[in-house]
DNA sequence: TAATATACATACCAATTGGTATTTAATAGC
DNA sequence: GCTATTAAATACCAATTGGTATGTATATTA
C-alpha cells in the first residue's frame, strides 16, 4: 500500500514536471504510469490530491532542506559552505534519480502549487522571508567578527545572496549540464561576492 | 478592424495573465471581453494564434524594451542609468494601464509561451545571452576607464548584473507596491554592487 | 432600393476533462 | 475449498474543451 503510493507520487512527478499540471490529465498520467484509472484514484482520490502529494515531496521537501534550522551564528563564509553542502547533496540525489529537472519545469511546477495547493504561496513567502533573515543575520555576524568591512549595506547585501538561492533562472540555458553543477557555480558566485566585501 | 483586434489583444492580456493560459477556455475569454465567440474567431483563427498576438505585444514587446540596440559603449554606471530609465518609462506605462502585473503570474505567461508559442525559448536565450553580453562589454568599458578595481572577475560581475534584470522573483512579497517602484529598488541594488567594485 | 460585404451571435460538434460506479481478479483468513 | 477483503481494471458520466457552421443584423456600395 505504502509502496504502492510512493511509486505514483514518484511517477507522478516526473509528468507533472515534464508535462506541467494541465497536460498531465488522469488518462496521460494512468498511461505513463502504467496502470489503470481506478487503481490510481483508490490511493489518491483527486488529481488534486496526487498533486499536492507530489509538491508536498518534491517541492516542499526539497526546499526545506534549503532551509536549514541551526544557522543562526553562522557567519558568511559558513553560511556559504553550509549552504553549498545541501545543495550539493540534493542535487546528486536528483541527478542520481535521473529527474532532469529543468529549472523552467520546475518553477512551472511551483507556480501551478500557488493555484492547486492551499496556502502554498503564504509557505512560500514564509521560506523567502526566514532565508532573508538568516542571511542578514549570517551578515551581521561577520560584521561582528570583523570579517567585513564596516561600511556594508546589510539589507542589500542579504538580499544579494538570499536571491541567488531563492531565484530561479528564467531561460536556462545550461539545462545539458548536469544538476549538481549548478552547486558549484552557486559557491563560485556567492564567494566572488563575499570577496567583494571581506575586509 | 485594427482597433477591434488591438481591444481583444490588450483585454485578452489580462486575462491570461490573471487566470493562465488553461484557465483562459474560450468561454471566459468570451465573457471576460465581453464578446461573443465568433466575433473573437473572426479576428484570431485560433486560441493559440490570440496567445501568440498577446505575447509578441506583452511579453517579447516588453522584453525587447529592455534591451537597448545602441548601448555597446556605455560604462556601467551609464548602463545602469540607461537601463533604469528604460524600466521606470514602461513600468510606469504598465501602472498607468492598471495591469497590475504579479511577477508569478508574468513567468507563467513565460512558461506558457515556452509552450505554444514555437520558437520562444530560443528568442529568450538570445535575449538572455545578448543581456549578459552587454553587460560583461559595459563592465570591460569601465575597466579600460580606469573606474572599477583590476582585479574584477568580469564573467562574474557580468552574471550578476545581467540576472539582476533577467530572473523573476520566484515569490513576490511586494505585490501591494505599484510596480515603478521596483525599478528604483533594482537601481539601488545595481549600484550598490558598483560600488563594491569601484575603485 | 437592391445587392453585397462585414460584424457579430448562436447553435452545435467531436474530443477530452476529472470523477464515479460497477465489475473482475488476486489474496488473505478460516 | 469457501468466504471476505483488497486491488485493479473497465465502463460510463456530466461538464467543458477548442473549433466550426450557420444564422442574423448592420453597413456599404451599385
Amino acid at each position: 500500500m505504502k509502496d504502492r503510493k510512493e511509486y505514483i507520487v514518484e511517477k507522478a512527478f516526473d509528468v507533472f514536471m515534464n508535462k506541467g499540471y494541465d497536460s498531465a490529465s488522469i488518462t496521460v498520467l494512468q498511461k505513463e504510469l502504467g496502470m489503470s484509472r481506478g487503481a490510481m484514484y483508490r490511493y489518491f482520490k483527486s488529481k488534486d490530491e496526487l498533486f499536492i502529494a507530489v509538491i508536498d515531496k518534491y517541492v516542499i521537501g526539497l526546499i526545506n532542506r534549503f532551509r536549514p534550522k541551526v544557522a543562526e551564528d553562522l557567519t558568511l563564509v559558513e553560511m556559504i559552505e553550509y549552504l553549498y553542502r545541501y545543495q550539493k547533496r540534493i542535487m546528486i540525489a536528483l541527478d542520481k534519480q535521473n529527474l532532469k529537472i529543468r529549472f523552467l519545469n520546475f518553477t512551472a511546477l511551483i507556480i501551478q502549487a500557488a493555484k492547486h495547493y492551499p496556502g502554498f504561496i503564504e509557505r512560500m513567502e514564509v521560506v523567502k522571508t526566514e532565508s532573508l533573515r538568516l542571511w542578514k543575520k549570517a551578515t551581521l555576524n561577520s560584521l561582528e567578527k570583523d570579517e567585513i568591512r564596516g561600511d556594508i549595506r546589510v539589507d542589500i547585501i542579504a538580499g544579494f545572496f538570499s536571491s541567488g538561492s531563492t531565484n530561479p533562472e528564467m531561460v536556462d540555458r545550461d539545462h545539458e549540464k548536469n544538476f549538481s553543477q549548478r552547486a558549484e557555480t552557486w559557491r563560485r558566485d556567492m564567494e566572488y561576492l563575499y570577496s567583494l566585501i571581506k575586509k
